[in-house]
DNA sequence: TCATAGTTGTTACATTATAACATTTCATCC
DNA sequence: GGATGAAATGTTATAATGTAACAACTATGA
């Protein structure tokens, strides 16, 4: 079974746990996320969607977005305004993110939501972390030495 | 002496030391932004800039924008497409913030650029990280509590 | 069936960012 | 001072990303 597959399956799963809806329309989205190799844009999402027919509305995949989101199954790329699938939706959670900047790849980190010094240095400020943004940017190991 | 003055007077001095030109522009945009409570987008900025004469055009914010980032005397917050200055740009650096969801100010947090646990997960992945985005989205000490 | 909430369609617009090329300013050399 | 090339700025147009507002449709249960 494709990996792609699946996510398809573990997310139409999840969602009847959970008693929302994962709709054709969603369904779609998360499937052309799933399948790409590297994160998508909303508009090439949109641009995936129209087989044939007439190109959909922006606010149509941005909906779709913000449900996928909601329910963790996919997460945003800040640094890129892009989503990627989430590999372990089953407890949703924030993302640590490994962003290849010459391939276009993203590898989820899992572990602790936050390093143990970074997660004091917040707390002796007094501070509230809700929504980590983990992004490092740079070069997987198959791009180092390519001139690409 | 004011914060925001202190800041211009290092940064005039970081690029006489440089051979970088700290233009009446480039000051102006610095200027704003170190006046500022909150980090301000770039549009924001434009705002700001004129003073009676006519709005200038994007492309003139943006590249000041792109000089101070190069020279390290600011920071984007990629999670609010919005900049703020840098305390310490004698070493250029990139950051970690503490942006607070309620009140708008962002911390920057200084310390080992990346905690080690995070650091390690990258290096096993033979991931070389050149530019880290450390966002922690919350609310800070004073926004606790308050019904803002 | 009917009421209701949830979902989708549609139009218009707001916000963020860049390409391309013309013009001006600055530093340097003669 | 005047020529010259590099850097900076002006200007127009457009690309890319994201949202507000309201209408229409659909699933679901009383
Ligand atoms: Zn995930
Ligand atoms: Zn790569
Ligand atoms: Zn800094
Ligand atoms: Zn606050």
């Amino acid at each position: 079974m494709s990996e792609a597959r699946r996510h398809l399956d573990q997310a139409e799963a999840l969602c009847r746990e959970r008693g929302v809806r994962l709709t054709p329309q969603r369904r779609t989205v998360l499937r052309l996320i799933c399948e790409a190799e590297r994160p998508l844009s909303a508009y090439e999402i949109l641009d995936r969607m129209h087989q044939g027919a007439r190109r959909p509305a922006p606010p149509t995949v941005y909906r779709a977005l913000d449900f996928l989101l909601q329910q963790g199954l996919i997460h945003k790329i800040e640094s890129l305004h892009a989503f990627v699938g989430c590999k372990h939706p089953q407890h949703p959670h924030t993302g640590q993110f490994l962003v290849c900047t010459d391939c276009g790849r993203v590898n989820e980190i899992h572990g602790r939501p936050l390093e143990d010094g970074l997660q004091q240095a917040a707390r002796q400020a007094g501070f509230h972390t809700r929504k980590p943004v983990v992004e490092l940017l740079g070069t997987c190991a198959h791009c180092h030495g390519r001139d690409c």
